[in-house]
DNA sequence: CGCCCCCTCGCAGTTTCTGGGGAGTGAGAT
DNA sequence: ATCTCACTCCCCAGAAACTGCGAGGGGGCG
């Protein structure tokens, strides 16, 4: 495992790429470079439609994909709370999901060793930058050391491109909420109930029904707790 | 405007912080060192409460927050919907609101240029790292590009340790849910009805409200909608 | 072998949410 | 100066969710 190649040649790679494609072969030219088993940067967008490169093998992101790793992945879960990079060693395999997860990843040829560096856009927008490898904890960890602040820059660039050629993403831009659609979302999803947030505005039940249907209709939402989800993944509003 | 010094040293300073205030010497220090009149960095929630440090005014500051200033912002909006970081002559500045507090910035004191770095943290952390001067468009694209890579690391050690530091993070680990409570809740973020749910579940509908009543009391939640809400934002399911 | 948790199912009554109407004011934008 | 949109209020009826009662089988763990 070397360190971080030729990084302002990549990240310009990475700038004027034109097409998902070129992603693709620059993923694959840089874990060469880098000389890693795996390198993946993956998204997962807020309507379930996910879009990632890498180099795993077909076989194994199929699988992961049809057994619901998703669900039980502690990277997916440890990334989603933390905000630095994180070793997967570090993370909480105790549950027996994860660790049968775990191994079927290794049989797959997933290193023993990862380091995954959440990403986070617009709109919610979540994404992995994920590196795995057989190696020793302490070459890993040296590794990890040194290639740490490259990683988390070719992560930027990577996500940043990857939202400019994401097909699809416009339509989803919703209309904003309202000052006012916000707060009443915002109480519902602290777990008031109608009459309560109503009373907490100072407003009648009717008016904060009024704008629940409003919020709702914006984000598209077939319910009030699907709006509120919506609302909460697209960071549009804060709990 | 010089180049970041030292970035090395700039981001072991920032790792070893151990408090805000060390945060607000680094600030000063590396605003002296940038050469530029003002550098802040603050994080912004939609609640009001927001902590930052900066080199502005407090004046400006205490103007900005009585005049409303945050809901107008074009700077704060931009980079609510950008990733990459962005020059504020990039931005939409046609509303009335936008140029009179535009004026209002430069009378107190902050550069007529800007750039801004957007950062996104878990449970829809939301800050910016913000560098303004007095210089000419050239220069300050020519500052502005040969320093990005660098301000955008130190934008992300910066908003990890202020995630560190901030005292109202309370890490609240509940229970775990049973994988048959997460799909129901996932299915009800999604949008499902209680009915909808148990039926792609293939189980009756008073099965599934038992999960969900599990699961609302393992969430420690009031109601449905705000366990689903719980549930995102801890990152227990992902939609 | 109990104990605890996960999974599964039923009935009934009460409360809340949803969706369909209509109506008036004020601020900001064209 | 009109016009759109956010904000506020009201009624009604049906659909859905919540509350509280109870019940049994299966699996892991001390």
């Amino acid at each position: 495992m070397e360190n971080v190649p030729r990084l302002d040649r990549l990240i310009q790679r990475l700038e004027s790429a034109e097409g998902l494609d070129d992603l693709q072969v620059a993923i694959e030219e840089l874990r060469d470079q880098l000389g890693v088993d795996h390198l993946v940067y993956h998204w997962v967008s807020s309507n379930g439609e996910q879009y990632g490169c890498g180099t795993y093998d077909l076989e194994w992101v199929n699988r992961y994909v049809e057994k619901g790793y998703l669900r039980v992945d502690p990277v997916i879960q440890g990334c989603y709370q933390r905000f630095h990079p994180v070793d997967w060693k570090r993370l909480d395999w105790s549950s027996k999901a994860a660790r049968q997860l775990l191994q079927d990843a290794i049989k797959h040829g997933v290193g023993n060793q990862g380091y995954s560096i959440p990403i986070r856009g617009p709109n919610g927008q979540f994404a992995l930058f994920t590196l795995s490898h057989n190696a020793s904890d302490e070459d890993w960890e040296q590794f990890t050391n040194d290639n740490r602040r490259d990683l988390i820059l070719i992560a930027h660039y990577f996500n940043q491109k990857a939202l400019e050629l994401e097909p699809g993403r416009k339509p989803e831009q919703a209309q904003a909420l309202s000052p006012r659609e916000i707060e009443a979302m915002t109480l519902l999803a602290v777990g008031y109930s109608r009459a309560q947030a109503a009373d907490t505005l100072s407003i009648s039940e009717h008016t904060l029904r009024v704008y629940v249907e409003s919020a709702r209709f914006k984000l598209g939402a077939l319910n009030t707790t699907h709006a509120v989800a919506k609302a909460l993944s697209r960071g549009v509003i804060v709990v």
